[in-house]
DNA sequence: GTATATTACGCAATCGATTGCGAAATATTT
DNA sequence: AAATATTTCGCAATCGATTGCGTAATATAC
């Protein structure tokens, strides 16, 4: 008939009568309790299984050891590594991580956003959803101090915050221009929606390398798709090769699209890469299964997460420092493989590029 | 100056000079208050910006709104669909999911188990980490009566506890069999560690097919790898090919590990299946990838969690009823393809078994 | 018009740990 | 030995929401 809850200070406190005071102090750390009687306590709090209960820690302390995490699909490669770093990087340092997923709609983030808050996150990080335009949702953590860092989904220049991403104009500009060195002149591109900053800025670099190079931008090479499904990938690509002139090249938002299109190609016959070049983005170890093995650029999720994971730890432990928002650029890199060797560059003395098995 | 602290019920109280408890019961919906009232109080808590505080609310009610979920590592596909799936039966019962990783080492694990104790989580999902053989870590939780579910990776029958998986002896017989069909008779298998019951009982499902097909059981064909990494697999096949009698078969533990040993065997000139088939384990995305496409059978990742979170809240919603322990068993599939169509098994009408691209 | 039921709300304790302030006990200094 | 410094610990308030119990106010019944 013993009462069913745990074991608190208090019960410590009784058994060897002292106050909890002296208990919670001996087992933070305190220094100003007896040594004797802090290894007496510290023994009597394993005997009796005790519990601490950061519940009421926290309460207290007016903060939680936890921090949020806002991704889009957990299943997703890119997004899972993002998600390890972030946790690597916070975990051994006695913090907990919170996952939530906003399946990329705006509706689920607004709400996962108030679970937070009401939940005390003492930290958030975001990778926006695909649907999102508007902000206000985090709103409260801004008003509250509560420091929010925006992991590869950041919103545009019109919103001041921390934010950890790669530079996709850059990015975008140099996978077009090495399908422009490979002879492709008919470049099409399969993106995403373009009010979400990461998209308006690859289709920018896309744009860009096609006018240096002096080619014709054309409207009807250019998706923005919604879901960038693999599914929305193969349907756009349909369209593009029954166009009067079908592109030569195509340009994909990600890998699993790429590979998607690749499939489809062998499957009607268009040949890869001497019709058509693909390049991926990302750099899923997918590019290294398929064949011909996809051309792609480095996506550091992992790195991104962890980046991301240290600046919100700085953040907390500087105590919001709010005059300058801090943007981290990490670099990219394209590795050049089958989908679009159209010239023999190994030949011509570009090694460096190509990534051999093993 | 205004105090940096977040509005709460008090001020919301003083403002329209109703008790601090009227506030609360206007909020949680208490039909104990007039309408007019409740009205006022949401308004001007809308007004306020004010935000509940969970911890608050957590520690009145000695139960925390989230649980947690340890596994081994996030970003594999099989582990982060296990999450997903978790997540999307949780989450919409105003639950949150605090995830950790034990990166497949008992440390972490027992770290872990501590941590989620300590933040008084409701309940606890798990995925055992490779290296645990003792569970004393899950003691607290058992004896506070924290419900704790197993998610495919759960202790031996020597631990009664609530469990979701699959037939992992069924599901390898059959892959066994499958290879024998083919005519196979000198098949490997790369395991996981016997201590870990899932990759004991595939052991014993590849031996049973084995032994009913008449062939000799051969210690050299198994393998238990400790980390079951793709290098590892790589390693052992090239033990196995260079033995005097090489096997004519691999089943492999898991489909990443598998491929890479398709891309080796590639890579040295061993003709697959004519020489050698290869059978994976998941059913991962990237089996309709690899060429040739790779045998696995489907490992239900998302309904696990989903029969996880289910089970789970049960066991909150029912209060503990600690007399009938659970197991739930999902089931499995084979899906044959190419790389162990050593028969052309298409033409003697076994099409079933068969699914094609698209 | 009195008795009873119902509605609407307040009082104050409570959850468990933390911490500023103060004080007793002991040690150190002069 | 008296004065001062240091060590060690307790008191009691506090974090913010919840809830059993009590009661005044209003409604309904007889």
């Amino acid at each position: 008939m013993k009462k069913k809850t745990h074991v608190t200070i208090y019960d410590l406190a009784a058994e060897l009568k002292v106050s909890p005071s002296t208990i919670s102090r001996a087992l933070s750390g305190h220094n100003s309790i007896s040594k004797e009687k802090v290894k007496e306590i510290i023994q009597l709090a394993k005997k009796r299984n005790y519990i601490p209960n950061d519940i009421a820690s926290n309460l207290r302390k007016a903060k939680s050891n936890n921090i949020g995490v806002i991704t889009t699909w957990i299943n997703r490669t890119f997004h899972s590594e993002i998600i390890s770093g972030v946790e690597e990087e916070v975990s051994n340092k006695g913090m907990n991580v919170i996952i939530l997923q906003s399946h990329d709609r705006y509706k689920d983030e607004v709400e996962n956003a108030k679970a937070l808050l009401n939940s005390r996150v003492s930290g958030l990080i975001v990778s926006l959803a695909m649907e999102t335009k508007n902000y206000d949702h985090f709103e409260p953590f801004f008003r509250n101090q509560i420091p929010v860092v925006f992991a590869d989904r950041a919103p545009g220049p019109e919103i001041k915050c921390h934010q950890v991403l790669i530079d996709n104009e850059l990015t975008a500009y140099v996978a077009t221009k090495h399908l422009i060195d490979q002879g492709c002149r008919r470049i099409a591109h399969l993106s995403g929606q373009k009010h979400r900053e990461n998209y308006k800025e690859r289709i920018q670099g896309y744009n860009k390398a096609l006018r240096e190079s002096g080619l014709r931008l054309d409207k009807k090479y250019i998706y923005e798709l919604a879901t960038k499904s693999a599914e929305e990938g193969v349907m756009a690509t349909r369209e593009l090769m029954s166009l009067p002139e079908p592109p030569d090249a195509i340009f994909c938002t990600n890998d699993s699209m790429a590979i998607a299109i690749i499939q489809f190609c062998k499957s009607v016959g268009i040949k890869i890469p001497e019709q058509l070049c693909i390049m991926g983005f990302n750099n899923d170890p997918t590019c290294k299964i398929i064949e011909p093995n996809l051309t792609s650029t480095v996506n550091p999720g992992f790195e991104i997460g962890k980046e991301s994971g240290k600046l919100l730890l700085d953040l907390l432990h500087f105590n919001w420092k709010p005059k300058e928002y801090r943007t981290i650029t990490l670099d990219t890199q394209l590795i050049a493989r089958e989908s679009t060797a159209r010239l023999n560059f190994v030949k011509k003395g570009k090694p460096a590029l190509l990534e051999t098995f093993q």
